[in-house]
DNA sequence: GCTTGACCTCGAGTGCACTCGAGCATTTCC
DNA sequence: GGAAATGCTCGAGTGCACTCGAGGTCAAGC
């Protein structure tokens, strides 16, 4: 399964790190932890990549951005490069992150709407000139098993 | 602005921790920090805290949920500790991270629709018994000021 | 053939936001 | 009045995801 054999002439890491808006030191990081499939070589020992490579960093680069472990996207990668006996399992890990993103973002919606009402709750104070009523608090938030994003 | 006169008995750290779902540790780490106004001591230097450091905590979480960074929650703390002239900054720096929150709120309703699409992809995959036409790439996103978040 | 630039490996450093432990003082409860 | 709980300060350690520099190899252009 060598992927840059999928019909576009192959390209060195410059142009992949061009190509997604990655450092060149961050893709062979990336490829240290195990998160690029099928990376080549040339005789002289350089990286060579293919279109699908660009595809694939993008896909990475959207689940890390929304929170998932390197661990995790590790593990998504070893899957796909055992091929079409795991298709159900990367089914589901993506589902799983699915899920939890689906979470987050209703979160963040209730942040939103937090700080919406707080900036109002300003915006009357100055044209009233004295203090409204303060907002309700919130229920407190459990910290739940640690997550992380952008 | 002793803050904890604000009507209820004031209570020590142990139980904000409580009612707050933080650590102590993090409680008091927030402060050296700057980021919780009018804390005072008792006659055995014990912090004191009112009904409003719970609402405040909950705020500061939020925002740091939704990616503020700790110095400018810091900003925002030392703002409100010098009263109602500061009414517009705090407004605005409220609005400023309203707008970045919404930004990303955008990009992860991206992400997810990405992830909805590969989930797809892999059912189709799985009942036809061969590989879809794979998804289109999507264009590369240049690394913005960084930003953070849960 | 030699300079220039892209690439290589290895390993150390960075930034953020905590998190925790040591060692000590005070307070509360029996 | 003594034990146990709760609080205090200070400072070091942690985890994650990079980020970068040193020192060297390789290849393409002049």
């Amino acid at each position: 399964m060598p992927m840059p054999a999928d019909g576009g002439a192959p390209f060195h890491i410059g142009e992949l790190a061009q190509r997604t808006g990655r450092t060149v030191h961050a893709i062979r990081w990336y490829e240290t932890q195990g998160l690029v499939p099928g990376v080549v070589r040339d005789e002289g020992g350089r990286r060579l990549y293919g279109e699908l490579h660009v595809g694939w960093l993008d896909l990475m680069d959207r689940l890390r951005r929304t929170g998932m472990s390197i661990a995790e996207m590790r593990e998504y990668t070893a899957l796909a490069l055992q091929g079409k006996a795991t298709l159900r399992q990367r089914r589901d890990l993506l589902a799983a992150h699915r899920a939890r993103v689906a979470e987050t973002i209703a979160d963040w919606n209730q942040a939103l709407s937090l700080v919406e009402r707080k900036i109002d709750f300003y915006d009357d104070w100055m044209q009233s000139g004295h203090r409204p009523p303060l907002l309700p608090a919130e229920a407190p938030r459990a910290p739940p098993p640690r997550r992380k994003a952008r």
